[in-house]
DNA sequence: TATACATCCTCCAGCAGGGGGAGAGTCAAG
DNA sequence: CTTGACTCTCCCCCTGCTGGAGGATGTATA
């Protein structure tokens, strides 16, 4: 029988924990003095507590070391509970090894260009979204202007007001100038009918590597370029079109409005 | 402007979050209503946003990201942080691989037996320790109530009380059944002379992989042998002689009593 | 036996990064 | 004017402890 202090001595755990423990049901001192409240333990117990760390070494919480520690545990479950351990643990080595990566790009990054990147970019996850869209082939980008009065002009004669932010999707799986597979789209609720120029669907919801452009569409290709080189060195893939969000649009759809505020998303997966 | 939860639905971040990232300094919304209190934020602010959680993608706490916001930060201050960032990721990675080694282990132990485990390693730090001891080669591990009798001898006539509990050390590289090179220890307080049989010194502190071994002296093997396997499965490598620590001694020595305690313990570093 | 001094006890507060919920006040549409 | 959807602040909770205040106990020495 001895006293905590020497028992948290012998075992290197401090007292405060050893408290803690008695507290939180894991190892109740051998006896403790009804009177004065000091707690007494046995070398045995040292057993106990070695147990104890050594699970806790495994990562297990104290509330489930508590029911390993019980005996009324059969081989299966204690095979069921590392095994998840397992997979958590597993779990946390990819977040981690993702977190070293973004890191070491972010440095590689500033070795080369001596600042602080402009653009930053966001895994987010969106929900699905039922859209009107027209989709057509433009000659360059900024000219989409009569998609969208198109767009426009069928949903204000319908009486449907957007319920979100306009977007355009581009369709072209690799870059280009000039002819451009252009899809501009209106997030709508349920229940409106086709036109011959105006298709409903709904998109599916997913994982996006997002950026906020702040500045003219004339810039939008250097944040397009960010992105894209992020997605390549965070270990992600392209898994769909592009989307340009009109957070703040442009005044009458000036390309050098500097005023407006664009996110720029592209749909990716993990490799 | 728009209000928190049109905010938060576009940046898929919670207004609880939102609302705390408020209180922290990080993102102060565009304006707050002074009689509602109503926090309203713009489009544009969606850019800060996102630099804030990329930044906790890279595993930042908020309030050092409070200090990456700031624009009074040179290029080496960030490139320290990032460096500081990086190493730390690479720690938290091998403590998690540590843990997947062990819990490896474990399961793996589980298939082969159908068991939790009798013995339970932990590593865990001594701090150094001056002793008393007596050395000799003996013919058996039993037989070494000689040496101490000799030990506590001294000890008692130069009226010298140990300041914990007693020890064996075995400084033979390999298991050996005879002639064992056996070291009885005694830890004491600094200020003892030597006699020509009882030497004192220090021993250094260290990591010590540890368990419990209950049960009669007999069968303190097989804890010997699970440590060693503990110690091999876990990517750790001996650094010197093993240690018995009698907890809880035998009466009169006996090698079978079963109430006795002792600790097994084994100089380790990492390999 | 008196007095140090070490040790022990039980509360309470706090860390990071928010989540959950109570109770009350606000806003926009019908 | 009412209804329902938002929003506000305030407080408690989570993990696994650590630190400190204020008071009671235990042991060694003068």
């Amino acid at each position: 029988m001895m006293r905590i202090g020497e028992f948290s001595r012998i075992s290197k755990v401090s007292i405060k924990t050893l408290r803690y423990y008695d507290e939180a049901g894991l190892l109740h001192p051998a006896r403790v003095d009804d009177f004065t409240g000091y707690r007494y333990y046995t070398f045995s117990q040292l057993a106990r507590l070695h147990r104890i760390l050594a699970l806790k070494e495994m990562g297990f919480p104290l509330e489930q070391i508590g029911r390993l520690l019980g005996d009324d545990l059969s081989a299966e479950q204690l095979r069921g509970m590392l095994k998840a351990r397992l997979s958590e643990i597993q779990a946390r080595l990819e977040d981690e090894m993702a977190r070293l990566a973004r890191v070491e790009a972010r440095l590689r990054l500033l070795e080369k260009e001596n600042q602080m990147s402009q653009v930053e970019v966001v895994v987010k996850t969106v929900e699905p979204l039922t859209i009107a869209s027209v989709r057509d082939i433009i000659p360059t980008y900024s000219e989409q202007g009569h998609l969208w009065r198109d767009l426009e002009g069928y949903l204000a004669i319908q009486r449907v007001r957007p319920s979100g932010p306009c977007f355009t999707m581009y369709h072209d799986d690799e870059y280009r100038e000039r002819d451009v597979d252009a899809e501009v789209c209106e997030p709508i609720a349920l229940g409106l009918g086709e036109s011959n120029r105006v298709r409903v669907r709904s998109l599916p919801g997913g994982q996006m590597a997002s950026a906020i452009h702040r500045g003219p569409y004339q810039t939008l290709n250097e944040t397009i370029q960010e992105i894209v080189k992020w997605i390549e060195s965070n270990g992600y893939r392209v898994t769909g079109p592009e989307r340009e969000v009109y957070l703040v649009p442009a005044r009458n759809g000036s390309q050098t409005d500097p005023d407006t505020v664009t996110e720029v998303q592209f749909p990716v997966e993990k490799v």
